[in-house]
DNA sequence: CAATTTTGCTTCAAGCTTAAAATATGTCGT
DNA sequence: ACGACATATTTTAAGCTTGAAGCAAAATTG
């Protein structure tokens, strides 16, 4: 068994049940998560004038490069609602980051960054890079890659659960 | 060193940046984190038509007791501002889950569960406990561990990013 | 090829969330 | 008691988010 397991523990658990062993560990991811978020969205409002949404949409357009990403790749890529795209893309065409354009089928939007949007995007991910990198660097690599692993293992397991259940 | 670390790594990430290990695993706590709350939502809203705002803050008043919380304590348990709290106080109570009661300082407003809002908090907190059991449960008890561990320390990484950079 | 279904997106109403400004109350120093 | 400051909460405007309903354009099928 791994000698970190012990070293680790945070507190005595030792014969808890399961469920409040997850309890507790959803809650710290939960923590977590929303500290970061918070942290990133000031900056990206005090920094740059915009919003962690947009930001994601745009990261997304400019990891899917000339060809862009369809209304529902999108969605798909940020988790989000059909509907959700729909706004967040109309605000950042007016904002001059992202335009949409049509194809053979008429029902598709493809959108993908400006050339301005593009140059500003590439500027706010170093930024954003930066701020990532100082929030986690207490963590030593080990503890990172533990860590990316664990969750990856989560991951799974959320996938596993959702397959037993497959709701609607 | 851990023998878990290189058995865990999900790709080759070897020789990369601290800069790049952070996204990599901040996109990941990303990723957990947003399907464990969707999963979550969605059930709160098919088996008892309510949201996940709502539950935390049931949660947050069950947990302080007779004594309830002011506004400001909610506030800051749920990291959420002190209007969110004003608004979601007010649909809980319409709901008839949670009172308010004036005390000596007539500037705070202290809540509390009613003994309706008790009972059913109690039903949907036993519930969400299998639901969190469930999304986990492919997590060895070791690895659960592990994992709250350095979500521990990930946790005090954030704090000590905070104290560098006191902005605001 | 017409009828039906599916697909991609938009619209809508409701709720959540925030930062900033406003309000009201309490506290402190003199 | 007075004024100045601090504290607790509410209000407001803007944006984010969702599920459901709607619409138009494909694709399928008889």
């Amino acid at each position: 068994m791994s000698p970190m397991a012990s070293a680790l523990l945070p507190d005595r658990l030792g014969g808890a049940p399961h469920s409040k062993r997850s309890l507790r560990l959803w809650l710290r991811l939960l923590t977590c998560t929303t500290t970061v978020e918070q942290r990133v969205s000031q900056r990206l409002r005090d920094e740059f004038a915009t919003t962690l949404p947009r930001f994601d949409l745009l990261a997304a357009l400019d990891r899917a490069g000339q060809n862009g990403l369809t209304m529902g790749e999108a969605a798909d890529r940020l988790m989000v609602s059909n509907g959700n795209i729909t706004g967040l893309a109309a605000r950042l065409r007016a904002d001059g980051m992202v335009e949409a354009m049509a194809g053979t089928d008429r029902r598709v939007q493809r959108l993908r960054l400006t050339t301005a949007g593009h140059a500003r995007f590439a500027i706010m991910a170093a930024a954003h890079e930066a701020w990532i990198e100082t929030l986690f660097a207490d963590l030593t690599e080990t503890e990172a890659d533990d860590l990316t692993g664990l969750l990856e293992r989560t991951k799974r397991s959320l996938e596993a659960a959702a397959r037993e259940e497959p709701n609607r």
